[in-house]
DNA sequence: CCTGTTTTATGATCCCAATCATATTCTCTC
DNA sequence: GAGAGAATATGATTGGGATCATAAAACAGG
């Protein structure tokens, strides 16, 4: 998380979005550093059967569409508002600039980064080879790992069924006979309508 | 890549490993900067029925394992020379002592670090939503791009199909049935033994 | 409280990659 | 060029998640 008042002093705009509105899309350049003042952003992919995969949601404090504008390529994946939602827009050359002339700032993004990195090595592994009940269990420590701003908590982890197929490449069907068999098993809180931990 | 002598200059050792040779483990603290001076080293996982999933392969250039020395957490995954092999070694507070005087090597750091994080977002949503043949099309995309040293090829990309069934996350035999049909389609080139494109 | 919509639930069936078993081909070395 | 080990090949079977179909429960909001 990039203080509020610098990101400012270097031209950062707040921009609002309602409920579902798209702030990139895949395929396209990046042209923007963002970070989230309030709401939910989530980003992902649709394959060719419109299948939806989620990449991550992001919440306050958190930044993201980081890495095609450093690496110079085009946006992986969409990112939509999946509440209303205001985040600070800062430019590519406000953006270089910001890390440029200040080396804090920018070791804290090389570490926001290598901590992506990290839990998407651990995410692709597991993936690739473990059942659903792994899968489930892992995204939802992901989950809560990387949605912990500066060390505090930001979040609320309650994802529906959907939103834990989307993420973690399974069936809805599946995850529900998955997460009744983790809560049976006492690894798993589930409170009513929403998956908690 | 950083330039050898910088590397030298600020430190670093060229130590010698052998084929088989491990050079950390996954859970282990991250005590080092590495990057390859020859041969090859891979990053992998084994799950708890013993399958091998392969993070990457890293060949002379490229460097591995800063997200967990940048991040502050333990290695998720296991390093081991996959032939014999020279890396350049420094130790963290000499990493971070370059990076703090030498703000291009930071930044091109930094740029590795987005490179591989989206590309790491791309595998995760191919491997969670795609059939065989598309994955297997798409790791190779991936370590042609990944292999890129400065723009230029560094790679051979001559792969066994268990290496590519453990970077995948598929079985052997599913991979040779899935490269023959791919061959026949004429969207892959085999050459006898192994894996082209 | 009622109504419409979203989310959760559950049974039946299908399909394809995993698994198992075995054979063949390639490659390296002595 | 013979023998050993690795890699590729291929058929048969199985198993578990996807898919399909339908229902019930939870929620939103007038």
């Amino acid at each position: 998380m990039i203080d509020e008042n610098l990101l400012l002093n270097y031209g950062a705009k707040r921009v609002p979005f309602s409920k579902g509105d798209q702030l990139f899309r895949e395929g396209e350049s990046a042209l923007n550093f963002y970070q989230v003042a309030s709401g939910e952003i989530k980003m992902n992919n649709y394959n060719e059967d419109g299948k939806e995969f989620i990449q991550g949601i992001f919440s306050i404090g958190q930044s993201f569409g980081e890495p095609p504008l450093l690496a110079n390529v085009k946006y992986p994946a969409n990112a939509e508002a999946i509440s209303d939602a205001e985040v600070f827009q800062l430019s590519k050359e406000q953006f270089l600039e910001l890390l440029s002339s200040n080396p804090k700032v920018h070791l804290k993004i090389t570490e926001t980064l290598a901590k992506r990195l990290y839990y998407k090595a651990i995410m692709v592994s597991e993936i690739s080879s473990q059942e659903p009940e792994h899968r489930i269990l892992r995204i939802i420590d992901y989950l809560k790992q990387v949605d912990k701003v500066d060390g505090k908590f930001t979040y609320r982890l309650n994802l529906t069924r959907q939103q834990l197929a989307d993420l973690t490449g399974l069936r809805v069907e599946t995850v529900i006979r998955a997460t009744k068999s983790l809560e049976k098993k006492g690894e798993l809180q589930i409170k009513k309508r929403k998956v908690y931990r």
